[in-house]
Formats: structure tokens, C-alpha cells, sequence
DNA sequence: ATACAACCTGTAGTTACTACAGATACAAGG
DNA sequence: CCTTGTATCTGTAGTAACTACAGGTTGTAT
């Protein structure tokens, strides 16, 4: 009927989109929890670690640390967690994104402005070197 | 009258508010020229460095890699480039710069959209965790 | 039995630095 | 000249979050 109870490392790659060797590099920093082997050694997972991975890959996409995603899953863990919690962490990192889109549209709006001065001919004189060499050089 | 003729790795680094290990570590990678040295094998900097160090600062707060760096350098270095090669470099970072604000804008609209079904309270239900474990996984 | 894919471990490479440790060099004061 | 103290030297390793091997074992289908 459903998925089967327990799938190969493989498996569980395509169904999150999360490489397989990234799977072993959770289980290896204590992200995901290690899962029973086969008696031959190969890991067999179950429903739960593909929630869990689905989670740190959802998480991961949306920006937050490997640090962050611990706290989270701490928390999760812990049982003890509360939403007040969880909220704070999400709006904080939706800050930092925030200011991290502020420097790279300041950087995006130089990067514009010392190409319009430039011509894009063929002469090797060009005035984006020049504003590379000056700024902040430019005595006042 | 000037600033004199030569100076050490310490003033290079306040003269550009590139770190000591940071120069150095330019240097290894072929970036900035390595310097003569004193008697005692202390690195000596010229104006010249002064300036291919601000270039180097520069185009890194403007968001070039290194690689980039080194085709930018290695265009000016041989004296064979055009406004037009500079130009095109240049509007590609854009570019890129460009898509990376529009995934951080994705990612900033998902974080207050999920967190804003949250309460805040201290309840240990978060929608913010179930929409970190199901998005995605939802059945059509 | 045999082929072949999937999986295993462990290590090293990536980017752009930063942080040591342990040894010299230089500049100033006595 | 000697000492102190700061500046600098080299070389190595750590950071984040993976990715890419190499060389060996297992699982599965025929």
C-alpha cells in the first residue's frame, strides 16, 4: 500500500532531493539520528528520518545554519519547546536575511553605476578599473 | 613629504583595513605581487601594492570571488584588455548578485509568512515546525 | 555463480579567510 | 652593547556545508 517501512540510503536520497553523501554528513554531525543497519551494514531507514531530513532540508533552504537547525531540533527534541520560542529564532533569522539583502542590493547598485561609466569599447582605458584603483583613495 | 617610499606588512594592513594574514594569504594565491624583503626577510610594500591591494579590497566588498578577481587582474596585468571584457565581467556579477536577492527575498516572504500562523504562545503546537515537516510532502 | 548496482568507510578538496604556535627581526631605551 | 617589547616570519589547522573521490563490501537479479 503506502512506502515500504524501510528504505536504502538511495532511496531516501530521491525522495528529499538531499544527496546521499550529505545524508551521512547529518548522521555524522548528529542531525539526523543514525539509523538501524542491515546485517550486512547498509543503513535502513524509516518514516521518521524521512520527516526529520525533509525538515533540515526545508530549513536549510530557507537559509538557516546547520547551528540554527540544532537549536531547532533541540528544542523539537526536547519536547519542550513552545511556539514563542520557535517564532523568535524564525523572525531573527529573517532578519539577518534581511540585512543580508540590503548589502547586496547596496552592492548591486555600485556594481551598475561604475559600468555606466563605462563605454565598453575597445579601448584598454576603462573607468571601472579606475573606480576599483580610487574609491576610498580619493583624498577629500 | 609623502608617505614614505616603503612599509611593513602592519601599515599595509591599517593603509587598507585588509588583515595581516589576509595579505599574506593574497600573496600565496598569486593575487598581490610578493614584496622584496629587508635584510631579515620582513616584507617591503610600494605604492604599487597599496594599490593592487585597494583593488583587491574593493572588488571583494563588491562581491567578486577570487577567481574573479584574478581574471579582472589578469586582464589589467597583461594590458590587453578592453572596457568592453571589464564591462561584461561586471555586469555579469551583477547578474548574480541580482539572483541571489531574489532568492533571499523568497526566503525572507516564506519566513514571515509561516511565522505569522504562529501565536507566539507557549504552546508546544507550532505551525512553524509542521511547516517545516510537511511542506513539501503534501499530497496533491 | 556471476554480474552489476548500491552501499560502506575514510580522507581530502572546496572558498575565503582566521587563528594559532613557535621562532626571528627590528626599534627604542638604558 | 644589551634588553625589552612589539612586529613579523613560517607553517599548520580550523571554520561552514558540503562534495568527490578511492578502494572495498553487500544486495539482488539472472
Amino acid at each position: 500500500m503506502g512506502t515500504p517501512p524501510h528504505v536504502g540510503i538511495g532511496a531516501l536520497s530521491e525522495q528529499t532531493g538531499v544527496k546521499i553523501e550529505t545524508i551521512r554528513y547529518y548522521e555524522r554531525e548528529g542531525l539526523l539520528p543514525s539509523p538501524p543497519r542491515t546485517s550486512g551494514g547498509h543503513r535502513s531507514y524509516s518514516e521518521d528520518h524521512l520527516k526529520r531530513l525533509t525538515f533540515i532540508r526545508r530549513s536549510r533552504e530557507l537559509g538557516f545554519s546547520m547551528a540554527e537547525i540544532r537549536e531547532l531540533l533541540a528544542l523539537v527534541d526536547g519536547g519542550s519547546y513552545t511556539c514563542g520560542e520557535i517564532k523568535a529564532l524564525t523572525l531573527d533569522h529573517a532578519q539577518s536575511v534581511r540585512s543580508k539583502i540590503t548589502d547586496l542590493q547596496r552592492m548591486e547598485k555600485m556594481l551598475v553605476e561604475i559600468a555606466s561609466g563605462c563605454a565598453g569599447g575597445t579601448v584598454p582605458d576603462c573607468p571601472i578599473i579606475d573606480a576599483l584603483l580610487d574609491l576610498n583613495v580619493e583624498p577629500g
